[in-house]
DNA sequence: GACTGTGAAGCCATTCACAGCT
DNA sequence: AGCTGTGAATGGCTTCACAGTC
């Protein structure tokens, strides 16, 4: 179970068969082959397999996979099976976005703060949440249990605040700018690069010319 | 089309050099080494040097790369030497959000025309522009020469808006709906799953206690 | 001396193929 | 007969190390 180094693909991908799992189970499906995952979330049977081999063995010969089974362990494995407090910082056009996501709180993930440093958007309310100064963050993190925060700031700003982030007890972070964010080793953080992602686009579309 | 296989991450790091070279240009920085590179996005210069090998040879030994003459290869190669037009489908909270994102326009992506099938919204503006009905996108598409559409809507619709989007000329989706699209071999798609990489970090969290 | 470009080596992830269960 | 779990083979990306150039 605790597997020493377990590739990053293979923890995206049981991310997307969890869910895929979830939507299986409020189908009512019992049991579903490693096949049928594949088909469904477009991976190779075997790589379905092979990603939940590093966790243990969840399935039965012959059979398949017991849906509500495999569904909890891997919401356990993905630290799922509890509740994540979490906190924006940027309550631009993005950050204001990420807030109403549907998507977040369905994974169980609560945004309980915003932050700006812009002090016109201070005191002003965004979904029921009060936008509250960089100075803040500190102690709300301290007593709401807060482990993770999603960073949506301009570029100009994002180290400063990333520190800050550290510095208040954050070690995870979802940063959406553009940038990369020098942190301490034991700071994980996610990048997510819109402008990147279009430019991939791009350039296969040039390729086919 | 010339080369051969070329890493996705290949890709994805060319589309960071790009922006890193822009920034240093603008700083007035007129050459500069792999190494250099390397330590500003956070990778190994074996690694540049590496992944400009893939398209040519750019530098020169013992001096390194012209910055404004590497820049414009870089654009080049991610095919972004002209401006690109681009739609939105979707306009609830996210697509709002992309469509002022700043980040696109600095690069060279015009959002010119957002959709959504909800009646209620069709009609109202959203920073100058209308949205429309899906029913026109085939003929916008056409008029207005756009290959790229992001797609911002709910997973139920998500398919259904995708196929709309391929049979009205677009050939590359940007998504945002946590889905696995089902499309042609000769479109491309990216996907931008939110909570999946919110999911990666909780993971790690895990894996730390 | 400094730095690029690149074959070779090393490493890691995916696919194959089949033994092992039910 | 059907499907999982997994060692072995394959394929692909990254790192190494150095020859080549300025």
């Amino acid at each position: 179970m605790k597997a020493f180094k377990i590739p990053e693909a293979t923890i995206i991908r049981l991310s997307v068969y969890s869910r895929y799992l979830e939507q299986a189970e409020k189908r009512g499906i019992v049991t579903i082959s490693s096949g049928e995952i594949a088909e469904g979330v477009g991976v190779s049977s075997a790589q379905v397999r092979k990603d939940l081999a590093y966790f243990g063995e969840f399935g039965t010969r012959g059979v398949g996979y017991n849906v509500k089974d495999l569904l909890y362990h891997t919401l356990k494995i993905l630290g799922l099976n509890d509740e994540w407090n979490i906190i924006l910082v940027g309550a631009g056009n993005l950050g204001s976005a990420l807030l109403s996501y549907r998507g977040f709180r369905e994974r169980g993930f609560n945004v309980l703060g915003i932050f700006d440093n812009d002090l016109t958007k201070i005191g002003r309310s965004l979904v029921n949440l009060k936008i509250q100064p960089p100075e803040e963050i500190a102690q709300f993190v301290k007593e709401n249990n807060v482990k993770m925060a999603i960073l949506a700031v301009p570029v100009s700003v994002a180290q400063e605040m990333a520190e800050l982030l550290i510095k208040s007890g954050i070690n995870a972070i979802l940063n959406f700018a553009p940038k990369v964010l020098n942190v301490p080793r034991e700071v994980e953080v996610r990048n997510i690069d819109l402008s990147v992602n279009l430019e991939i686009l791009t350039f296969h579309l040039g390729m086919k010319k």
